[in-house]
DNA sequence: TCAAAAGTGTTCTCCCTACACCCATGG
DNA sequence: CCATGGGTGTAGGGAGAACACTTTTGA
């Protein structure tokens, strides 16, 4: 819906400006955008959602056309209650993932006077966590794709900076915010948690040391396993304590790592 | 010099519109504007600069007359490098305060639909942490006034819930950042910095433990006064030891409160 | 003279860290 | 059968938290 419109817009462009002088004002203003940093894991990496620019657009007036790029697009002005909402919407439109506008994460302004060859555009860039194995589905394929953070193709406009510092934002906020409870799928194992938590923070944990630790902050529940573990080969399942973890949460927490 | 362009547009406004189609676009740009929360501390208390609006623009362009405000102001598409050249260029134009841009950090985007009742505006707000003694002189006190923290007045647009993000992201950022360097005069007090922390953290301290800690860091250097102190009642002044401060700053280092 | 402000040191406890062995599975 | 992956417990050290008394000055 929102996509019709914005291919309307574009293609229209050249008889509008003659014809019509639709929007106008008494200074300039920039063009504002939304993008989004989704990151998924699946276990075993973090992974991110990009898509390929301009197979869909008119390529006259779309930059960098053919490359890869974070997922985002125009404030819609009339529309859009907040830039939030830009973000989802755009999400939804460019890889069929919905999120909920609450979901994301605001990661910071960009408003480089050069970022963009076309006008001056400034950029909002919000990310999201996604369990991936539950979202895999959703992704339209032909527009999107999960890259492992390790292997992320460069990127459009100042998109490699913006990831960049929304990555480092995530490993910021993770000493604030339920960051397994976001990213992994409902039951998971502490090795995977493990993992997860050495992949953003870009460190090795002792596992002992790491499971002593979240054992004490309570807020892990085993899940009982229908075959029973005859040796410790195949890993504990495990899921969140929701209710344990909001208590903590409330006392003002923090995880610390 | 910003300024004058500034008031020239707006009171052009009316025959500008009718004679000069100015700026168009083919669909719909928002305003972006940069607001700027500043902060300083005179050894008791926080505060924070305000300005009062409209004294000095055409009133019928201008919403909010007469409310207090932070200081902001439009983005310069032509001319500012980014968000926040505009933050500290707005800065110096409303309160004479002259900042270096990397003074302001970011604090996030402000975007709601209907914040501002004239058009569109999407604001990305910033504070700047200031040494109160040094630039008290600097700010202009026809249009601008320091208000104590516990005894900010009620403010115009959204700029209540601004102020308090700002002071929630510095409240986060006292962690990580050198927040006693930016805010406290060269030569201070123990009592002094550990109001400061007890101000922005909104907690009491201990002055024995608050002590231990400041000194184990290491990052506190006596300066030996001129008068020799008799008794206790007069505190020991100090300033920051730069170098010890950054090496343990290379080293990911963390205060911990 | 009394209240308020500032300096100082010790003990206890808890959490973080370092560290090694066993078992089961799959190749 | 051996390499890999996963589970588990303990001892030591360091840092945070709790805690009281003395001195001086200003009201």
């Amino acid at each position: 819906m929102q996509i019709s419109l914005a291919l309307t817009t574009f293609a229209e462009k050249k008889w509008n400006m003659a014809t019509k002088g639709q929007y106008t004002y008494e200074y300039p203003h920039p063009a504002v955008t939304a993008d989004c940093i989704v990151f998924g894991y699946d276990g075993k990496e973090l992974k991110v959602l990009l898509i390929k620019r301009g197979k869909e657009k008119d390529a006259s007036t779309t930059a960098y056309v053919g490359e890869w790029a974070l997922p985002g697009g125009f404030l819609d002005v009339e529309k859009d209650k907040t830039i939030a909402h830009t973000a989802a919407r755009e999400l939804k439109e460019e890889t069929g993932l919905k999120l909920s506008v609450k979901d994301f994460k605001e990661v910071g302004t960009f408003s480089d006077i050069n970022r963009d060859p076309r006008e001056r555009v400034i950029t909002v860039a919000h990310y999201a966590l996604v369990k991936l194995a539950e979202v895999k589905a959703a992704t339209d394929a032909e527009k999107a794709e999960w890259y492992s953070w390790k292997d992320i193709p460069h990127l459009a406009f100042d998109h490699d900076k913006i990831l960049r510092v929304a990555f480092s934002k995530l490993k910021q906020n993770i000493h604030f915010e339920p960051v397994g409870f976001e990213l992994l799928s409902e039951v998971f194992t502490l090795p995977q948690l493990q993992n997860l938590y050495e992949s953003i923070l870009e460190v090795k944990f002792d596992r002992r040391n790491f499971a002593n630790k979240m054992k004490h902050y309570e807020i892990l529940s085993e899940v009982e396993d229908d075959t029973p573990r005859h040796g410790t080969r195949t890993p504990i399942k495990y899921r969140f304590d929701k209710d344990n973890y909001d208590r903590l949460k409330s006392n003002g927490f923090q995880l610390e790592f």
